[in-house]
DNA sequence: TCTGGGGTCCTCAGACGA
DNA sequence: TCTGTCGTCTGAGGACCC
């Protein structure tokens, strides 16, 4: 089983804006340079989609209305969402803040009462939080989140339209459901695998399932070829995972304009590798694989990594080997974008001190005091001197307090 | 049209040791 | 000692997802 919070950000805004209830709403980047992360249905009738950028939302409905997004805010909805799915089944994989699998054969003793189930999970989650979900239920994963589609409101020119709000494929139909389908429906197959697949005369599921899997090896790779191949064939073997652990931990910005002074650059790069510290020590892990991203005016992306010797969690550590690698890359093209992202994640046991302690010993201590103070005095308590300069403009920045695009100049 | 941010997974090439 | 092969690790980049 699939759940699916619709339109989960702006119907989240919505409750807390009510009067804005028939007016086009869009959560995301206010700047040039962002993006819509979630349309309501209103705005969706204006042609609004999420990932579009800003720019165009603005040009297809001028009076749309921009809320810059609140995800401490979201998160913490999601949380009691996914604790109502906890009541009904404990496999639950949650994929985002507002989308989930639910394994749910334990609970069905022998009888096909999913569909009951989905009804229930959307009544709890509409009693409790005032929201609406849609459910798609099939006998494995890609098919529930396909089925999950196919329950969700169509926005029209008079509102959304609003359907049972759950899809259920039963079993024995599914490539009857599936077969039809274009291929750029199934997980996994975005702009350029589609584009490819299109160029081979596939169009459809089942013009997929019709080749043989050699055939999609040899055009998409070993790994893609053989996932689409068994999804063609309705064949999904993943189970619901419970728990799954971060790979990586990473804080990447795109500036309101495109950086070319090193120092500058620098400073941002302390930053962001103040944020990622931050949120290793908070899950307390370090990581060995340190990568930072540059993403040139022309949209040119490169990365730049290295693996250490001794795991990293400290802010400064990071931003200094983050630095080293930032000095092989050419920057007078101007910087659009930079990131940081530790990967190769274990866990580290923390050593609490007090400043006294500081007296002689190694940065990877005062990082750990500084966490401390922190978790005391707030996150702005303590910060690198070198974004305290005057005149720098800096703050410290947490993920999701600027998750879609820039707002301001620097 | 001009493209965010946080991720995951995969591929490929090169280095290196057995 | 030299060569080839294989597996593993690393680094870079691409594609995809929400």
């Amino acid at each position: 089983m699939h759940v699916d919070m619709d339109a989960f950000f702006a119907s989240v805004e919505l409750r807390r804006h009510p009067e804005l209830l028939h007016e086009p709403v869009v959560v995301g980047g206010t700047g040039d340079r962002g993006v819509v992360a979630a349309a309501s249905y209103v705005a969706r009738s204006f042609g609004i989609y999420s990932a579009m950028p800003s720019t165009r939302a603005r040009r297809l409905c001028p009076h749309v209305v921009f809320l810059p997004g609140d995800h401490a805010h979201y998160a913490e909805v999601s949380e009691r969402v996914m604790a109502i799915f906890h009541d009904i089944t404990p496999l639950v994989e949650p994929l985002s803040l507002d989308e989930a699998f639910l394994d749910v054969r334990g609970a069905l003793h022998g009888k096909n009462i999913a569909p009951p189930i989905a009804k229930t999970i959307r009544e709890r989650v509409f009693e409790t939080e005032r929201l609406t979900c849609s459910v798609g239920v099939a006998t494995n994963k890609f098919l529930a989140k396909l089925a999950t589609e196919r329950a969700k409101p169509r926005p029209s020119a008079t509102g959304p339209v609003f359907g049972s709000g759950v899809h259920v494929i039963e079993a024995g139909t599914e490539l009857d459901f599936l077969l039809p389908l274009p291929v750029r429906d199934l997980w996994g197959v975005g702009p350029a695998t589609g584009a490819k697949l299109s160029r081979m005369g596939i169009e459809t599921v089942g013009d997929l399932a019709a080749q043989p899997e050699r055939h999609l090896t040899d055009a998409l790779g070993n790994a893609a070829g053989l996932h689409l191949h068994r999804l063609a064939h309705a064949r999904d073997e993943r189970p619901v995972e419970v728990g799954r652990e971060a790979k990586s931990i990473g804080h990447e910005e795109t500036f309101p304009k495109d950086l070319t002074d090193r120092d500058r650059l620098g400073r941002q790069l302390i930053r962001m590798a103040d944020a990622v510290a931050d949120r290793l020590r908070e899950a307390g892990l370090a990581g060995r694989t340190l990568t930072v991203k540059v993403r040139f005016a022309d949209f040119v992306t490169i990365t730049r990594s290295s693996t250490l010797r001794e795991p990293l969690d400290g802010g400064l550590a990071i931003a200094r080997a983050a630095e080293r690698l930032l000095d092989t890359v050419d920057i007078d093209a101007g910087v659009r974008l930079l990131g940081v992202s530790m990967s190769q994640l274990g866990e580290v046991t923390a050593e609490q001190l007090s400043l006294d302690d500081l007296v002689g010993r190694s940065w990877s201590d005062a990082d750990d005091v500084v966490g401390e103070i922190r978790g005391r005095f707030g996150g702005d308590a303590i910060g690198p001197a070198t974004l305290s300069r005057p005149g720098t403009g800096l703050s410290r920045m947490k993920q999701g307090q600027r998750p879609w695009g820039p707002d301001q100049d620097l």
